[in-house]
RNA sequence: GGGCGCUUAGCUCAGUUGGUUAGAGCAGCUGAUUUACACUCAGCAGGUCGGGGGUUCGAAUCCCUCAGCGCCCA
């Protein structure tokens, strides 16, 4: 025990502590029922570190802390997630490259120490080995903070999602899927960013409001009788237009139902149909259906069996078209194309001008455009709004499944519970199967191959599998079996799919990776006990998790979740990279240090947005301090005597502490069982400080009167037993402090130690009546009219005077001697009466 | 447009099935002080519980309604 105990450097100590002790080692050998495992969310490692993560992870840790000492074995292992766009972009920027499927492989390319401007072209081979080069570094930096924090992590288990064994197992369970026909692939409209070039999923869109324009346009029906006014926000999709639809009750359009219009400019004739979609009190009632402007184009389309007129590409940029073919028939295809020679290979927003200018000049424009705000989707990621484009992609049964799925999302135990509603509202709103494939280049390839005909021709139908014993595979780098690599890509030969899982494709087999499917240890782990996360994943990484689990296992992936609220800056903003607000964790903790960091973290409860608040944080910092001077007090009353056990416990007030103790652990127990580890904390911190302000000044001297007394070894035994049990309740939250101070009079660590429970504290008689809280309110009193008399707490007390009922009277007698040591009172009188009083009178000072 | 959450002291938040005078911490103010702790201790002050209405012997708590803030979904 140091003469001056403190909290520095706790954190690097006992971090290389546990480690060297296997303190948080899973037990292999456990049995299901025994084990208590976590799906721990792996960040992504190319976002920087943020004080969010302090926050979710401390909760996690907090419950992962309680069950361990409860008695279970815990499964608690740590994920990067590092493949995906996140990275690509990191290494992009990090290093001035671009990937370049088309190019060869460099094999002495070496990255430049600062970015390259402009970027270079490099291979994809050399472009995922610097995303290996940098993940694996970025790696590094977040497992430093998450052992400074405490996180009590079997590390032995860390993955990355990228790693072969990640890549195996979401290779294994795509192909399960495939084999059940859960999963299927498609040529068909997909939402699609231009600057990525690549297909995003529905979890990946966010409505952002935007400014833009309807326009009027006039449509000049084929029959000659007059135009047809609609109206677009997105005119340059004029060349594109296929119909023009209205609801099917709206009189206005009832006759022209069947008939045929031409478009303006284009002279395309286009039905007019019928749909419900169709919204009469949008615009003139009436839409024109492009190839293709949003969703509910895809849907007519679709249902209305309409033709597709595909004008913009992949790029962003509008594709070649001929007006006199079969595919855009114009009754005037010269005028037409000669337009439409002005438009190919120009962006969105440059056609859109050419062509209001051209509708202006032909008089089909009518009056000026009218200026509105709408939603328009974006990918989350991305900064231009998404087109759609028609591509082959794979896609996970999601639509058909729904009720099942909506099921699963209440057999979960939500803390807090409203958080299912998020679960549910996003499960009712799906509207596309999950697209899990995207034409990027670090990620998880499919493994799947292709064959190619005798006329070179790629066979899509019947793609050639990988067997499980191959996995992990790359099907761009690695032939099928009875192929050469000679033949890729030539007639008769084959060709590797060529695009990446999504990274919620292999996020979503967290409980499988971290329990090594396939070997002994999943049987052990699986379904996982609990789902910490932050709730903005929950329609991306619960919701698909949720997935992989009911289709592959018929089974929830875990039975809790709990769901940690966002921190907000110290004014309640939201945390942005752009706003520039974002706080970085590691000086919080080398400032306050990482009990205080997690004391704050552990007084946001569960769902909770909280702000960050550093005077929260040093209360945190206090309450560790006081945990370290009290726990030197306590031992050095104890000093070289034997540690008295509870039956010594025989002091009414003693036993009156101790019943409140049993009290407090019942209660944060139940708390911590519901996953409420703020309340338990509140309980718990609490009766420590009451324990000592009032308790320890009470009974102090009792303590050092007489070692052989029944009374003082009362005292002795009491506080041993508090002391004892408190630092086992502070444990979760506050790790190191508190095995430092269990340290100093027990055998390991304290996070070995059992958790506090009801029956240690049994062999204590319950007291004959409560006293405490009445001892307390005189102390208070004989406080009160000491401070209020500026004197110090030394001051002597001429009488205490104490009326009121028997009971309370009687309580007060109990500690009498106490109250007579801790506030020097010379005299006590106690006079019965209804009313409750303590009057207290001061003794003149010499 | 549909849904969820929040609104309690200057600030951050507790407040369980309705039940004495609505609590805590921080900040503020007034003091104490040196054998656990100045990263201390004691005390004081501070609130029409967002507004309005209702149910009830009794409402921060239950119901209705309005307003503001935040979020989710469309």
């Amino acid at each position: 025990m140091p003469e001056k105990p403190s909290l520095e450097g706790l954190e690097g100590k006992f971090v290389s502590l546990w480690e060297s002790a296997g303190e948080y080692t899973f037990d292999r050998s456990a049995a299901r029922p025994e084990v208590y495992s976590i799906d721990t969310p792996p960040p992504t490692v190319s976002g920087s570190l943020h004080i969010g993560h302090v926050f979710s992870y401390t909760h996690a840790d907090l419950i992962a802390r309680y069950q361990r000492m409860s008695g279970k074995k815990v499964f608690y292992p740590m994920g990067w997630d590092d493949n995906g766009l996140p990275t690509e972009r990191r290494v992009e920027n990090y290093f001035g490259v671009r990937c370049d499927p088309s190019l060869p492989y460099d094999p002495v390319f070496v990255a430049p120490e600062t970015p390259a401007d402009p970027k270079i072209s490099i291979s994809r081979k050399n472009f995922v080995e610097l995303c290996h080069l940098l993940t694996g570094r970025d790696e590094l930096v977040f497992k430093e903070l998450w052992q400074k924090l405490g996180v009590s992590i079997d590390w032995s288990l860390e993955y990355s999602t990228i790693s072969p064994l990640a890549q195996a197992i979401s290779q294994r369970g795509f192909l399960e899927m495939l084999a059940k026909g859960q999963v299927y692939s498609q040529v068909a409209p997909t939402l699609w960013d231009i600057d990525f070039r690549t297909a995003v999923s529905q979890a990946e869109l966010e409505d952002r409001e935007r400014p833009g324009h309807y326009h009027r346009i006039a449509f000049s029906r084929a029959d000659g009788q007059g135009v047809v006014e609609i109206e677009t926000t997105r005119p340059e999709l004029l060349p594109s237009c296929v119909a023009l639809v209205a609801h099917p009750d709206d009189a206005r359009y009832q006759p022209l139902f069947g008939s045929l219009v031409l478009s303006p400019l284009f002279n395309v004739p286009v039905p007019v149909v019928a749909h419900e979609l169709a919204d009469p009190g949008k615009g003139s009632g009436i839409a024109m259906i492009c190839t293709f402007g949003d969703t509910t184009d895809v849907t007519w389309w679709r249902e209305l069996s309409l033709p597709a007129r595909v004008v913009i590409g992949r790029d962003g940029r509008f594709l070649p078209a001929d007006f006199s073919s079969e595919e855009f028939p114009s009754v005037n295809p010269e005028a037409a194309n000669a337009l439409y020679a002005q438009l190919e290979g120009k962006y969105v927003n440059q056609v859109k001008t050419a062509i209001v200018t051209a509708l202006t000049e032909s008089g089909q424009l009518i009056g000026e455009p009218r200026a509105i705000t709408h939603p328009v989707k974006f990918y989350e990621k991305g900064e231009r709004p998404l087109e759609i484009v028609t591509s082959r992609q794979w896609f996970v049964r999601t639509i058909e499944h729904r009720d099942e799925l909506l099921a699963r999302g209440e057999q979960i135990s939500w803390h807090p519970d409203f958080m299912k509603h998020r679960f549910r509202s996003w499960v009712e709103g799906l509207n596309i199967d999950w697209n899990i494939s995207r034409q990027r280049f670090f990620g998880v390839p499919f493994p799947v191959w292709y064959p190619v005909d005798a006329n070179g021709e790629i066979n899509f139908d019947s793609p050639i599998l990988a067997t499980v014993e191959q996995l992990p595979i790359d099907p761009s780098s690695d032939a099928p079996a009875g192929y050469e690599e000679s033949q890729r890509g030539q007639a008769n030969g084959f060709v590797g799919d060529p695009d990446v899982m999504d990274t919620w494709a292999t996020s979503s087999l967290t409980p499988q990776i971290a329990g090594r499917w396939g070997t002994d240890l999943f049987e052990r782990i699986f379904p996982m006990d609990l789902r910490p996360q932050a709730h903005e994943i929950i329609r991306t990484w619960l919701f698909s998790t949720v997935v992989r689990s009911h289709f592959g296992f018929n089974s929830l992936p875990f039975k809790n979740a709990l769901i940690s609220g966002w921190v907000l800056d110290p004014d309640r903003k939201k945390m942005s990279k752009s706003v520039g607000n974002v706080v970085t964790p590691m000086p919080l903790i080398e400032q306050h240090g990482a009990d205080a960091l997690r004391y704050w973290a552990a007084s946001g409860r569960p769902g909770t947005d909280t702000a960050i608040d550093e005077a929260q944080m040093k209360v945190g910092r206090r309450l560790a301090i006081k945990l370290l001077n009290a726990s030197k007090f306590v031992l050095g009353v104890l000093g070289e005597h034997e540690i008295y056990g509870a039956t010594f416990v025989t002091e009414e007030i003693d036993r009156d502490l101790i019943a409140t103790l049993r009290q407090v652990v019942g209660e944060a127990s139940v708390a911590f069982d519901g996953y409420d580890y703020a309340r338990a904390l509140e309980r718990i911190e609490q009766f420590f400080w009451q324990f000592c302000d009032d308790y320890v000044e009470l009974v102090k001297i009792r303590a050092y009167r007489d070692v052989t007394s029944a009374e003082t070894k009362s005292a002795l035994a009491t506080l041993a037993l508090a002391l004892s049990v408190v630092q086992r309740l502070l444990a979760p939250t506050l790790p190191f402090a508190t095995d430092e101070v269990w340290r100093w009079w027990q055998e390991g660590s304290v996070h070995g130690a059992a958790w506090p429970t009801l029956t240690e504290l049994d062999s204590v008689a319950e007291p004959i009546r409560p006293s405490l809280d009445a001892i307390s309110q005189a102390l208070e009193a004989i406080r009160r009219e000491k401070s209020l008399a500026k004197v110090g707490q030394r001051a002597k007390v001429a009488t205490c005077s104490v009326s009121g009922p028997e009971n309370f009277i009687d309580a007060i007698r109990v500690g009498e001697d106490e109250l007579r040591d801790a506030g020097s009172v010379l005299r006590f009188i106690y006079a019965p009466s209804t009313e409750t009083s303590i009057v207290v009178v001061l003794a003149p000072t010499e």
